[in-house]
DNA sequence: CTAAAATAGTTGGTGTCACGAACTCAGTCA
DNA sequence: TGACTGAGTTCGTGACACCAACTATTTTAG
């Protein structure tokens, strides 16, 4: 519980340093390797379509992303990130792993790659769990 | 970070339940076992002290925490919870702790065990680079 | 083949959260 | 005593998230 407070406070702190929110930087490394429409990327998330519409809103307007019209399906909206969106987010997105991989410093190799493993068995056992693709 | 939103997703949807948010719940175990002021308050939970005394006053508002008076110093304020608020993050906590327990149920107990003692290790290592109680 | 149901997305209203700047008062110190 | 510092609040702004209601487009059923 602390810990996630933690690595959220360095992610809100660091994406903050790019004009980004913390939902803002997730949306975007979520949409940095797809191209979802909006129902999904709600799913991802866990948030409401109806905060989703807000949150592409903001970005769209800052012009991180885009809203393209799905061929054959007109009331389908895919959203993609622009090429400035996925600058920033690979941008904070180094600065990420650079800081947390500071942290994990703290720790000996061998811990640091036992942590990485439970931590992706936790991951995987709750997506699984919950259905929802990460 | 995946794990780090996967655990205040649950904390969301537990604090939610009982009608709070993770802000809300972070502020209640933070004063479950110290009286203080609102400057501290906004020091360990990284916030301005302008958001703590919304924070603070939302609250209050709805009788989980208090503002007392400092004897001889007229201008601070302690923070106090209620024993309404007590009830509340604690049953959230047993929630809480009942989930992640579940969810490290994944893992063998000696991994399990390595698990507690390294993010013990970089909790206290963030807090004292940071100087920020916890 | 059309009427009803389901689906994708938006809109509008509400409340929370967080910030910065400006402000009030109370204590400090020079 | 008069300037300075410190604790808290106020005010205005914007992001975020939710729900309920709405539009428009499929899909499905009869």
């Amino acid at each position: 519980m602390q810990l996630s407070f933690i690595v959220q406070a360095i992610l809100g702190r660091l994406a903050g340093e790019q004009g980004l929110s913390v939902t803002q930087l997730r949306m975007l490394a979520v949409l940095d390797d797809r191209q979802i429409g909006m129902r999904q990327l709600a799913g991802i998330l866990e948030l409401e379509k109806s905060s989703v519409t807000g949150l592409v809103d903001r970005a769209e307007r800052r012009g991180l992303v885009q809203r393209i019209a799905v061929p054959g399906n007109r009331r389908a909206v895919h959203v993609t990130v622009t090429d400035a969106g996925r600058a920033v987010v690979h941008l904070v997105r180094e600065a990420v792993r650079a800081e947390l991989g500071q942290l994990a410093g703290t720790l000996s190799d061998s811990r640091q790659d036992t942590l990485r493993r439970s931590m992706e068995t936790l991951i995987q056992y709750y997506v699984t769990q919950r259905a929802i693709p990460l």
